[in-house]
DNA sequence: ATGCATGAGGA
DNA sequence: CCTCATGCATA
């Protein structure tokens, strides 16, 4: 098992924050205001499945079947497919995931220089929700931080070295880790440890994210809500909850020594702007499809994703992210093999 | 808590 | 186009 963590465990990333996101402009997906016309035609008028949910087993047959189907129809081929990840195991294991780096800096145009008050950090019962505004100003990596630790937060460079991690001999390892543990039982300790103190703290999720930028860790900037729930759920790939890990400790760290010192709530004020996204919401019918599809082919080529768009009458790219989307969720902590404690 | 989406980085 | 880390919007 220690193997199984090493294999996995080389991957460093950062922990930056993109996204300098600008108004749902993006492919009109969405439409502006309200419910957009969109997101629920395919529950009715969908392609042929329009039953509530009563037979799932047979519609889940007849989908893989014309998923083969058109494969073969039109493509004659399998194409590549080298998915093969129907067993729960890998999270990366087999791939020596290289690692990413993405820092980028970005303020909000509106706000320049954020108040510091350490507001988030301790918040007294009397608000907890503060701060839902984002904010997410980010990190400047610095290259001379990483310590031992292979899952520093930042790193600076794409290591020409190659082989700093010897997952190759998986088993004489043991070296430097000791902070970082890649143990998915300290990690899933941890993040029980971590709710439970943060709740003690009366801070939400939110604010955690958004005090994570008061800490200054360089490279370190806010997050969502959404991240740390993940992470206290352990819903997001192991590498990920590594790299997380260390500056959720820290934070925790410092908010409860600022608890204990004082105590006095401060509300950031932010002004939203008028950015709406709407999501799209693929119907059951639709999905139970997807799902079918993606039991037999997990990686459909582009023209296949093309035929089933058309099929489910769904926009490409709506298939295509939900089909990577499916895999990564695939590949979360919680549902993986090495996370089955 | 989660579904759908974006974007960086890597082939 | 994919993978991954993350986020907005929403159930």
């Amino acid at each position: 098992m220690s193997a199984l963590c090493q294999t996995m465990m080389n991957t460093k990333q950062t922990v930056g924050l993109h996204h300098s996101l600008n108004p749902g402009h993006i492919s009109g997906r969405y439409s502006p205001p309200y419910r957009s016309p969109e997101r629920v035609r395919c529950m009715t008028t969908s392609t042929g499945n329009f039953f509530g949910g009563v037979d799932d087993g047979l519609l889940a047959r007849a989908e893989v079947l014309a998923a083969v189907d058109i494969s073969k129809q039109s493509s004659q081929q399998m194409m590549k497919h080298d998915g093969l990840y129907g067993h729960t195991a890998d999270l990366g294991g087999h791939n020596a995931t290289p690692s990413r780096q993405q820092l980028q800096m970005h303020s909000h145009p509106s706000f320049g220089p954020t108040d510091v008050m350490l507001e988030q950090l301790t918040s007294n019962p009397t608000m907890s929700l503060g701060g839902m505004s984002d904010h997410h100003m980010s990190i400047a990596n610095s290259p001379p931080m990483n310590h031992h630790n292979m899952y520093a937060p930042v790193y600076s460079h794409p290591n020409p070295m190659g082989n700093h991690h010897g997952f190759g001999g998986h088993h004489t390892v043991h070296h430097t880790m000791h902070d970082t543990e890649c143990d998915p039982r300290e990690l899933e300790a941890f993040a029980e440890r971590f709710k439970q103190r943060r709740i003690k703290l009366g801070v939400t999720q939110a604010d955690v994210g958004n005090a994570l930028a008061n800490l200054k860790l360089p490279g370190v900037g806010s997050l969502s809500q959404s991240t740390i729930c993940r992470f206290e759920s352990l819903t997001l790939s192991h590498n990920n909850m590594i790299a997380l890990k260390p500056i959720l400790q820290a934070w925790l760290e410092e908010a409860e020594k600022q608890a204990r010192e004082k105590k006095e709530a401060e509300g950031q004020g932010l002004a939203c702007s008028e950015k709406k996204r709407k999501r799209t919401s693929i119907a059951a019918p639709e999905k139970r499809s997807l799902e079918a599809y993606f039991a037999v082919q997990p990686r459909p080529s582009g023209e296949k994703i093309a035929q089933i768009a058309e099929k489910l009458d769904l926009k490409k790219n709506v298939v295509r992210v939900w089909f990577c989307n499916q895999r990564q969720k695939q590949k979360r902590m919680k549902f993986s093999a090495i996370a089955g404690h």
